[in-house]
RNA sequence: GGAGGAGUGGCCGAGUGGUUUAAGGCGACGGUCUUGAAAACCGUUGUACCGUAAGGUACCGGGGGUUCGAAUCCCUCCUCCUCCGCCA
C-alpha cells in the first residue's frame, strides 16, 4: 500500500511507478475519488460536533416547544449523516480498490524495462562443469535411484506432483536442515507457522488481490494455503506497535508452500522444477523505516542464501530485477538462478524482495521511536533454500558416469554420513 | 460437535442509558528531594483522521439495530476460557 497523502502531493511519481511497472491506474480519477471522501468525512465531522453538544444539552431543555426542536434538529443531523455514509460506503471500496494495486516507485538505481529481458546480471560464482559422459536429468537420474517417483506423485495428486523416497526424501530433509541451522546460527528466530492462514495475511503482504488465481482456498473456512512462509511471517507482528529496540527482527522459517501454477499450464511440465508442493526455508527481516540500514539488510539476506550455495557448490549468478518484473510492491530485488544442465542454463532458485513501507502499510505494522515517534516499519525477505527445486542441480552436477550421486560434504552429516547415492 | 462463561487503554480493573472529553491501581517516562539509588511527592503516559493553531471527531472484540443520547439495551459474527464428546 503506498502512502495517499504522498500520492495527492506528488501523484508525477506514481505516474511514473506505474509506467515502469506496467500498471494503468487512473491516477487523476483516484485522486477525485479521495477528494470526494475527504469532504464528506470532513461534513460528517461537523454533524458529530454538533450531535455531540446536542446529546449533553437536550436533557437539560425544559420547555416543551425547545426540547421537541432540539429533537428534530438531531432528526435531520441523522438524516444527512445517513446520506453521506452511503457515499462513503460506495466510495470506499472503489477507492480501496484502486490503493490495493498501485505499485510502489522504484529504487532509483533499479533497471528500468518492461519484462525479464531488462534485468541485469551483477556477479556470477562457481564453474560449470563439463562432464566426459552424457549428463542425465534429475528426473532420468532419480527415477533410476528410485529416489523421485513422478508417477505415483500423478496418482495421488495430478500433474506437477512428486512423491520424493528413500534418499531423496533424506537429501531434501539434508538440505532445509543444513538451510536452517545456519540461519539459525546467524541469529535468525526459527518459526514455525501455519500454513492456513486468512486473507489479511495476503491483502497484507501484498500477494492478494493480483496472486489470488495462484492460491488454494479453503472456503468453508475462509483460509487460504500459503505460497511462502512469507506471508505467516511477515503478518505475524501486523496491528501491532513494536519498539524501537526490538528491531531489527531477523526471523527464519521452513513452511510448506502450495501453488496452483494458475495461467502456466504447458510451461515447465518436466520435473520438479514448476510443481504444486514444495517446501521452503524463508528469511524475513523486519526493520527502522531507514533507507541506509533496509539496504545493508537486504544485502544480508542476499549474500545469506549466496552463502549456502557456495557450501553446496552450486554455480549461480545474481540478477538485479528490473521495474517491469520486479511486481508491484518491491522497491527493490535480486534473483538467485542456479545452474540447472537439463535446463541448460541458470533457473530461479531465489528470490530476494527490498518491500520499504509498502507490506507494512496494508498489515498495520509499525514501530515507535526513540522520540515516541510511530512509523510504518520496512520488510524484506529472501529464500534461503526451496526444495525439491533444488534438487535439480543438486542432483544433475554430482551425478556420476554410472547414474549415481556425490552427496556434497556439508550434507553428508544430515544423511547418516552417507557420501554417494547408489541405488 | 454439545453446554456454559467472558471480551474495557501497555497490563489489571471499575463502570447496566445523559459532566465517561472511561474511575482507580500497576507498569513506564519526566521532575522534586538525594553524593548516588530507593522511598515519597508532583506531572506525563492509546491510535487514527480534520485543523497553521486553539481545538474538534472516531474507536470500550467486529458489524448492524433501538434511542434525542449507547461501553451500558437488542441482533449477529469473531475470539478466548471452562466442562462434555471426538482425536494426532
Amino acid at each position: 500500500m503506498i502512502d495517499i497523502k504522498q500520492l495527492r502531493e506528488n501523484p508525477e511519481i506514481y505516474t511514473t511507478a506505474c509506467k515502469q511497472k506496467g500498471y494503468d491506474i487512473d491516477i487523476q480519477h483516484l485522486l477525485e475519488l479521495d477528494r470526494q471522501v475527504r469532504e464528506i468525512r470532513k461534513e460528517l465531522q461537523d454533524i458529530f460536533t454538533e450531535k455531540n453538544q446536542a446529546g449533553k444539552t437536550i436533557s437539560k431543555i425544559k420547555d416543551p416547544d425547545e426540547r421537541r426542536q432540539a429533537i428534530d434538529r438531531m432528526t435531520q443531523l441523522k438524516q444527512r449523516e445517513k446520506e453521506l455514509n452511503t457515499n462513503l460506503e460506495q466510495l470506499n471500496p472503489r477507492i480501496d480498490e484502486i490503493l490495493l494495486t498501485m505499485p510502489q516507485p522504484a529504487h532509483p538505481d533499479a533497471p528500468v524495462g518492461p519484462d525479464a529481458s531488462a534485468n541485469v546480471e551483477i556477479r556470477r560464482h562457481g564453474q560449470i562443469p563439463e562432464f566426459d559422459f552424457e549428463p542425465r536429468d534429475h528426473i532420468q537420474l532419480g527415477e533410476a535411484l528410485g529416489i523421485i517417483d513422478i508417477e505415483r506423485g500423478v496418482k495421488l495428486s495430478g500433474t506437477r506432483n512428486y512423491v520424493l523416497r528413500g534418499d531423496g526424501a533424506l537429501l531434501h530433509q539434508a538440505i532445509l536442515r543444513l538451510a536452517h541451522d545456519i540461519m539459525v546460527k546467524k541469529g535468525f528466530e526459527p518459526l514455525n507457522v501455519p500454513v492456513l492462514t486468512r486473507e489479511r495475511t495476503f491483502m497484507g503482504t501484498g500477494w492478494f488481490p493480483e496472486g489470488k488465481p495462484q492460491v488454494y482456498q479453503i472456503p468453508e473456512d475462509e483460509l487460504f494455503l500459503v505460497g511462502t512462509a512469507e506471508v505467516p511471517v511477515t503478518s505475524l507482528y501486523m496491528d501491532e506497535i513494536l519498539s524501537e529496540d526490538e528491531l531489527p527482527l531477523k526471523m527464519v522459517a521452513q513452511s510448506l508452500c502450495f501453488r496452483r501454477e494458475a495461467g502456466s499450464a504447458g510451461k515447465d511440465t518436466y520435473g520438479l522444477y514448476r510443481i504444486h508442493q514444495f517446501e521452503k526455508v524463508e528469511q524475513v527481516i523486519i526493520c527502522r523505516a531507514d533507507l541506509e540500514e533496509v539496504e545493508k539488510w537486504h544485502q544480508h539476506i542476499l549474500a545469506n542464501a549466496e552463502e549456502l550455495l557456495q557450501m553446496l557448490d552450486l554455480p549461480f549468478r545474481v540478477l538485479e530485477i528490473c521495474t517491469g518484473d520486479m511486481g508491484m510492491g518491491k522497491y527493490r530485488m535480486y534473483d538467485i538462478e542456479t545452474y540447472m544442465p537439463s535446463r541448460g542454463g541458470y533457473c530461479e532458485t531465489h528470490s530476494a524482495s527490498n518491500l520499504l513501507d509498502f507490506q507494512a502499510r496494508r498489515l498495520n505494522l509499525r514501530y515507535r521511536d526513540k522520540d515516541r515517534k510511530i512509523h510504518f516499519c520496512y520488510t524484506m525477505n529472501n529464500t534461503v533454500i526451496a526444495s525439491p527445486r533444488i534438487l535439480i542441480p543438486l542432483l544433475e552436477l554430482n551425478q556420476n558416469s554410472d547414474g549415481t550421486i556425490n552427496i556434497p560434504e556439508v550434507l553428508q552429516p544430515y544423511m547418516h554420513d552417507k557420501k554417494i547415492i547408489v541405488k
